[in-house]
DNA sequence: AATTAATTTGACCAACTTGTAAAAAAAAAC
DNA sequence: GTTTTTTTTTACAAGTTGGTCAAATTAATT
């Protein structure tokens, strides 16, 4: 259907959605406006809306990446790999992406705060049915003596809040410990807690 | 000096905070606008100036008031107590302010987001020092073999992280677990998690 | 009741917002 | 090299924004 995509297409858009999610993710949907994404992008505000057709199609373009990229580690977890390891691995998986992708972290966190007007639909859908099964896991594992017994909600909601924590709440992270890279040290606090919330 | 405050200066600036608060922790700063605010408010957008000088000052009224109220639990620990309790105590209240005002959380979590312009100074001094000192206070008592060794810096950042998740990311516990208040599990979890990373 | 002070309103700006449309410029296809 | 398509720009429309100002209204004081 839509093969024919020319460079330059290409190139835009994606200036375009790396400028969106820059904007987006610092100022909020209502905060951000063409013209900063327009010079973050390196072009002219009709040219922006030439590849998309308002501003609202830019946000949801990266929110619909976002959702994507950000289930996809969840289902990754192998119910018959060790129960663990497969847990901390997840956790050390969503704390690479809080290092490498903050903004990404921040454009997520800023919809949600805002009540998710434009993913509620998503998050009752796929988020729930995702997490559902997951919990089901931690369950059986439970069941099985191989983790502890837990509630399997509440520890996914703490990896996601440590994780996300680090890159959400940077500015005041790097205020309290200092400029530099603290997700080391953060990955190794969240293992120990892991282990031993899991281990019987 | 300003003894003079009529009922009506009281009752309008209250309503203004109120509503402001409830825009502002919405939409953050930029995404909200002096008519959201009067209308919430039940006010004309002039009478609103006459009251504060400009959108801005609203808006750092809420954060100076809410920086007050966010770092007092933290110097209320008392060295002199049981640590273990000590701690619980702090984690325990900070759920409960998550519970009872998640709002102002959010508001919080907007400006930390947007790289913090208007606290930053606030964040390096004030609550870098009272961090600081929570910090050795803990280190302290790890020292006496009260506690067990642990990072005091990521301990506190896991306690926030854990207890505002469920102020900022309500949207997403509630699509997860359905409506409903779901504070008293969180703080069951907390405390279960905080006892094992705490006792020796 | 008259005077003074506090409060509210309506009309208004200037700057900014998203988005449009036609024309100019650049690429691609032939 | 010419034609056709794609891309970019310029100019602008329509609505929104934060904020002002003087006049009108209300409340407090005497």
């Amino acid at each position: 259907m839509k093969k024919t995509e020319t460079r330059i297409q290409k190139k835009n858009q994606s200036a375009i959605k790396a400028a969106g999610l820059k904007v987006f993710s610092q100022f909020g949907f209502r905060g951000s406006t063409l013209d900063q994404i327009a010079t973050e992008a390196g072009l002219s505000k009709p040219n922006i809306l030439y590849y998309f057709s308002s501003k609202e199609a830019i946000y949801e373009a990266l929110l619909a990446q976002l959702l994507t990229d950000w289930l996809q580690p969840v289902r990754d977890i192998d119910p018959e790999g060790e129960p663990v390891e497969e847990i901390l691995n997840y956790a050390k998986h969503k704390m690479k992406m809080s290092r490498l992708y903050p903004r990404e972290s921040r454009l997520y966190a800023n919809e949600i705060i805002q009540g998710a007007p434009r993913i509620k639909s998503v998050l009752t859908c796929e988020l729930r049915d995702v997490v559902k099964s997951l919990a089901q896991l931690i369950n059986n594992w439970s069941e099985a003596g191989l983790i502890r017994v837990i509630d399997p909600y509440h520890l996914i909601f703490s990896i996601w809040a440590m994780t996300q924590h680090y890159a959400d709440f940077d500015v005041q992270v790097q205020a309290i410990l200092g400029e530099g890279d603290h997700f080391n040290d953060a990955e190794q606090y969240l293992e120990d807690m892991l282990r031993r919330m899991l281990t019987v």
